[in-house]
DNA sequence: AGGTGTGTGCGAAATTTTTCGCATATGTCA
DNA sequence: TGACATATGCGAAAAATTTCGCACACACCT
């Protein structure tokens, strides 16, 4: 089990905060809109203000109402969120995953193109490292 | 939101689904073992019949004890879980994705001669399909 | 300024989740 | 077979999550 703060978390406060990470910013009225089953718009605003207490969100206010935003640095949250995954469904396997995500997804031509450059720069990379250590 | 069935799952719930997920088959033992603050061994098997009753699980007996699996094809999690990940963290870009993963991941060149021939070959595919399209 | 719509916070209630103890069954081994 | 360790199911309690209604503040428009 991952030490993912994620795995803390209630399951409204997951869907929440999922989208909060998704749209970056967001009011109570933005979540309720995207909520499966959305409950009233105050057991929203509770739910914030308990995810702000926990200290996962943050919130400035603006024209009078509220913007929530995440805390955690969404880099941090990506990298928690890939491992978890890719442990839990992908027996750790990097390749498995991509193959799954090359074969569900529809990628674009631009889109293949772009993943066989990052591929090639790991690859250099990769073998300068490899270098290093034989020095 | 998704339609993911993870989404319905509560916090205890989706950490034990987590774990047989991840070694495809387990008993209340197992599963306590690995649980994080794992609660007592009773309790644990309550969540287990309650994951049964929702669905999720099934169990098989063996030596008296119970084993239990997932009934979902993981195949079908699998993809939902990469969908809801990308969706989420990545702004829906599978780009963006591998590239985090590049980066988080030490891959070893088998890795990543193995990407790269994933790439290659969903290149070929692709515009295969193009031709079909156009034609 | 007055009225309206949309916020907010608080406190309490309803529901769900989570946990456990206990009685009982089953497998193991001397 | 008898003792023991380990399972299971049930029923109920404890803890948490989740929801809501209400009173009040603020921006906006006429």
């Amino acid at each position: 089990m991952a030490d993912n703060m994620y795995d803390q978390l209630s399951r409204r406060e997951r869907q929440i905060m999922d989208i909060i990470l998704e749209i970056g910013e967001a009011t109570a009225a933005d979540i309720q809109q995207r909520l499966p089953d959305p409950p009233g718009n105050s057991s929203i605003r509770v739910m914030l203000r308990i995810l702000e207490e926990k200290g996962h969100l943050t919130h400035r206010e603006e024209g009078g109402r509220y913007l929530y935003a995440p805390t955690v640095e969404p880099e941090k949250v990506r990298r928690f969120a890939l491992r978890h995954l890719i442990k839990t469904f992908f027996g750790g396997s990097v390749p498995n995953a991509v193959s799954a995500l090359l074969s569900t997804e529809d990628l674009s031509k631009d889109e293949l193109d772009a993943l066989a450059q990052l591929i090639e720069a790991a690859r250099q990379e990769n073998q300068e490292n490899q270098e290093n250590d034989e020095a």
